[in-house]
DNA sequence: ACTAACCTGTAA
DNA sequence: TTACAGGTTAGT
């Protein structure tokens, strides 16, 4: 479900509500949602902690804890975050529960396909989910030279080259297809084709609509909601995700749908080339 | 580099 | 009943 815009709007929300809260307790109601380090039980060393901090890689989100803890955090397809200012009976998908010094944090995950993980914050950067990700496409070292250098090496689609988060860190279908409509290129073109100026165009688009989906607040087309249950509305200013067969908002002929890296892509065959 | 698998719910 | 849904990954 959440894609780098949204999981950085439930950062921001969390910031507001949980930083400097202490973790008093934790009801684990789904267990393989809370993976433990090691022999230390996830409960066990995350009760007491203060929580200290709240960083984002990609569409993971990091939570340093003190006395050298951490907590990695990723949503998957439905998974979220709700925070709550007073106690609150979990809801029907609830897996996991944080009483905090003010209030609650609840994991609630409808397809159970999100974890968190415990594990102490020097070892972070070097676990095996966080150290195979590629650039954080809106710092400012992700330049449209990377971006090409990447691309260069991968022998697959534009499509599936975006979806590799080894790539770059943080697109998902939906602001993969829309990056790729703004910068005007066919999804199936093979990945290592564009020229210099194609992969500058789709460098700027990359930015540009991430950027765009986090003034949003994210993209609320089914169950994405921020730490406030506040839904975005990127969904509103979508050019192609969703709409296929639907006429293309640039040029009026209809979208075309195709399977590509395992996923619906919209596409227009006019607009993009 | 692909596919199937992990899950549950909803819509066609 | 079947297909499909914001993601990742083990196995081929």
């Amino acid at each position: 479900m959440p894609e780098l815009p949204e999981v950085e709007t439930i950062r921001r929300t969390l910031l507001e509500r949980v930083l400097g809260l202490t973790i008093t307790g934790v009801k684990v109601l789904w267990p393989p949602v809370a993976q433990n380090w090691q022999d230390k039980i996830f409960a066990e060393v995350v009760t007491g902690r203060k929580i200290e901090s709240i960083e984002r890689r990609g569409k993971y989100l990091l939570f340093s804890l003190d006395e050298g803890w951490s907590l990695v955090a990723h949503l998957r397809m439905t998974g979220r975050l709700n925070y709550y200012s007073c106690e609150q009976v979990p809801e029907r998908h609830a897996r996991l529960v944080f009483s905090l010094s003010q209030g609650e944090l609840h994991f609630s995950d409808l397809r159970k396909f999100g974890r968190i993980q415990l594990i102490p914050t020097d070892l972070r950067s070097r676990s095996a989910s966080l150290a195979k990700l590629g650039p954080e496409p809106l710092e400012a070292d992700f330049t449209a030279d990377i971006l090409g250098e990447r691309l260069a090496a991968k022998k697959t689609n534009l499509k599936a080259a975006l979806l590799d988060q080894r790539v770059l860190a943080g697109l998902g279908n939906i602001y993969a297809d829309e990056a790729l409509f703004r910068a005007g290129l066919v999804p199936a073109r093979e990945a290592c084709s564009l020229s210099a100026a194609e992969i500058r165009k789709l460098h700027g688009a990359i930015r540009e609509v991430l950027k765009a989906g986090i003034l949003a607040r994210g993209t609320s087309v089914r169950d994405y909601r921020d730490a406030n249950g506040e839904e975005g509305s990127f969904q509103d200013l979508l050019q192609v995700y969703g709409r296929g067969t639907k006429p293309c908002l640039q040029c009026g002929r209809p979208l075309e749908k195709m399977r590509l890296a395992g996923r619906t892509t919209v596409f227009c065959r006019n607009c993009q080339s």
